[in-house]
DNA sequence: GTAAAAACTTGATATAGATCAAGAGTTTGG
DNA sequence: CCAAACTCTTGATCTATATCAAGTTTTTAC
């Protein structure tokens, strides 16, 4: 499944045959089985990691055992605990697959090589930040502003897909509601 | 005030005195009266805003015409709407003086331009990207998982000094909550 | 210095969404 | 294929926070 990652470097990136060969030298495969961990909560997280395949859910679990999903990230998507990454610091979040997933990860000091030697991909990796970023700015925008049900269409509309292969418990969470709100949002759009 | 931002610079990475006068050859000074406009909503960010001194907000109004503050940023830090500034599209936010402030402003191909030429700048400039996104990303994980009080105590506790410079209905349209609410939970807080 | 405008407080009431509970479907693993 | 474990739905009730309203305090601008 390395030719997906490949896919990506190539349509995101300028890389010469050599540098593409470089990076795929640092790069190792995983496989998530569904249900099964890539982070867990209290362990520093050290990798870039990138999904082929799959999808898996960052989330965290409060005192009362109630997990706050965080985010979903499926194929051609990044995952991972940048603040534990980059503080060296035991991660708040656990990581785990919601499908059968599989990953290309690098470990950090590898990934922050390649970026220092090859600036084509230094670029791209800024650019995903930039992006990610902007999106972290809008869920916030949204959550400031929507009610439950614009924010349930809002997610749709953004990720149209998602909505079928992730439980809609999980959903909830990601929105902030609870499972019975968003079942009870879902019936009333549907009669629209 | 620039000295304020050759500070930041001197702290934040490794410039030779050359590079150093390259960036300031860039910098264009910018003052604000408060209440003035940096961004309206509508018009092309182009920008890279470094704050020396005083404090704006980064806001939304709704068809409602209220008001959704979506950040404040103080002296040494940075602002703008990088989804603008990166797609070349009208922003939807305005920022504007909570007081009179001073700016260092660069337009954004110098910035690039700068990034491309001084790898020191360049590596500056992606540290504050990550801890941005860091902080986007905590934000959400509080306004999904705190409630009005948890989210005011967490908010005064990061970041100590806002709370007594900035008018409590702003904060509380940061928070996600009424002017109302705000004000019912700092009694009741103050008691304790 | 003073009038007008903002900002904050407090009380009464309304409401979106949470919680609790129980039944119906659906998926999973041996 | 079947039992156990999830997942989703629906109804009844509750609650945190919003909304509306009016008074008080603080800030602003001439």
């Amino acid at each position: 499944m390395y030719e997906i990652f490949q896919k990506y470097l190539e349509e995101k990136s300028e890389l010469t045959p050599e540098e593409s060969e470089r990076i795929q030298s640092f790069a190792i495969i995983k496989k998530l089985r569904k249900r099964q961990y890539l982070l867990q909560e209290g362990d520093v997280w050290k990798y870039d990691a990138f999904i082929t395949q799959g999808c898996v859910r960052t989330y965290t679990v409060d005192e009362k055992g109630s997990e706050h999903v965080n985010s979903f990230s499926i194929e051609n998507w990044w995952t991972g605990d940048r603040e534990s990454l980059m503080m060296q610091q035991p991660s708040r979040f656990n990581i785990d697959a919601i499908e059968d997933t599989e990953l290309v990860l690098f470990t950090h000091e590898n990934f922050e090589l390649l970026c220092r030697e090859i600036p084509a991909f230094n670029n791209m990796v800024n650019m995903i930040l930039q992006r990610s970023f902007i999106a972290a700015q809008n869920r916030i925008q949204a959550s400031l502003t929507l009610t439950a049900e614009e924010k349930y269409l809002n997610f749709v509309n953004k990720y149209p897909g998602f909505a079928s292969r992730i439980p809609q418990t999980m959903i909830a969470s990601y929105l902030g509601m609870t499972p019975e709100t968003l079942s009870r949002i879902r019936k009333q759009t549907a009669k629209k």
